[in-house]
DNA sequence: AGACTTCGGTCGAGATCATCCAGCATTTCA
DNA sequence: TGAAATGCTGGATGATCTCGACCGAAGTCT
C-alpha cells in the first residue's frame, strides 16, 4: 500500500511541509513531476490527511493546558458531545472505552478560563480534570516504518 | 505581539501549510516578500512550531488508539518517562497533576501489540488503559482570535 | 522642530521551481 | 505476443520566490 519512497517523502514532509518538490525529488532520487504525483496520490487516498502548521498554543496566550475527563449523566451523552464539539478551546476530543466517556485535551488562558468552561458542562455531566505540567512527548505520527515495528 | 495580518496567515496555514507565498500574499493583502518575512519571524520567535503533515495512523497500519494513564512507581519516575519516550508508539504524552502522573497516546496495529507495549512497563508503573472508540474531535489548535475570546 | 534611525512595506529583475507533455521501460493479461 | 496500463524521465514554459533598492511612517535625540 505504501512503498519505501511514499515513506521516506512522509518522512520529510513530518519535518518540513514546506519542503519543494524539487527538494523532495533529489532527497529521495525521483524527478519532481513524479513526487508530485506521488503526493497527490498520497492525499487522494487519504495517507495524507493536511499538510499543517504546529503553533505554539503559549504564542496565541493559552498557558495551560488540561486534561479533562468527562463522563455525561444519563441520558446526555449527544448533547455533551456537541457541547465540547463546539466549544474551540477543547484541542482533541477520544471517545474511550471504560467510565469516562471522553477524554478531551483543553487549552486556556488562565484558571479562570478553566473554571468558566467547565462550568458549562457541570451540569450534563461529571468531570475530572487534570492540568498538564509538561509534555514529555509532543504530538508525533506513530512510526513509518513497514507493519512489524513493534518491538523497538 | 501577534497582529490580525499574522493570525489571517496562521489560519490559512492551518489548512494548508503549502499554501504558497503568492497565494498567501493576495488572501490578506500583502506582498508576497513581505509575507515571506513575517512568516520568518513567526517561525523564529517561536509561534510557528513546525509546518507538518498529517498522516492518517490508519494507512500506517495503526487500527487501534488507547489513552493509557501511567503511574509510576516509588523511585520509578524517570525510568518510566525514559521508557516513555524511547517507544515509538507512544504519540503523545504529558505529565499532569493527580494521582496518574502520565496520560499518554498509543497508536497500535493490534489488540496483541497493545499488550506487548503495556508490558514493557508493567513492572515499573501501574497502567491503565482506555480503547479510543471514535474521535469526536481530532487534534486542532485553540482558536486564533484575540486574547478575549473564551465566551464564545 | 529637524535630522536620524528603525521598521515594515513595495517594486522589479533575475534565479529558482512547478507543471505540462512527449516519450520510454516494465508489467500485466487476454 | 501484443495491447494497455503504470510510473518514470527530461526539457520547455510559465509561475513563483528571492534579493536588492527604495520608500514612508513613527519614534528618538539634540
Amino acid at each position: 500500500m505504501l512503498d519505501d519512497l511514499d515513506r521516506s517523502l512522509l518522512e520529510i514532509l513530518v519535518r518540513d511541509a514546506r519542503t519543494s518538490l524539487k527538494d523532495l525529488a533529489s532527497q529521495v532520487g525521483l524527478s519532481s513531476p513524479s513526487v508530485s504525483e506521488r503526493l497527490r496520490r498520497l492525499e487522494e487516498r487519504g495517507v495524507i490527511r493536511a499538510f499543517t502548521v504546529e503553533i505554539d498554543p503559549l504564542a496565541l496566550g493559552y498557558t495551560l493546558q488540561a486534561i479533562v475527563r468527562i463522563k455525561p449523566l444519563p441520558g446526555k451523552l449527544h448533547v455533551v458531545q456537541k457541547l465540547i464539539e463546539e466549544i474551540a478551546e477543547f484541542g482533541e476530543c477520544d471517545k474511550v472505552t471504560g467510565d469516562d466517556c471522553f477524554v478531551a485535551r483543553l487549552f486556556v488562558r488562565s484558571i479562570g478560563d478553566l473554571d468558566g468552561i467547565l462550568d458549562r458542562i457541570a451540569d450534563k455531566a461529571e468531570t475530572s480534570t487534570a492540568i498538564i505540567k509538561a509534555q514529555p512527548i509532543r504530538r508525533r505520527p506513530p512510526p513509518l516504518g513497514l507493519p512489524s515495528a513493534s518491538l523497538s
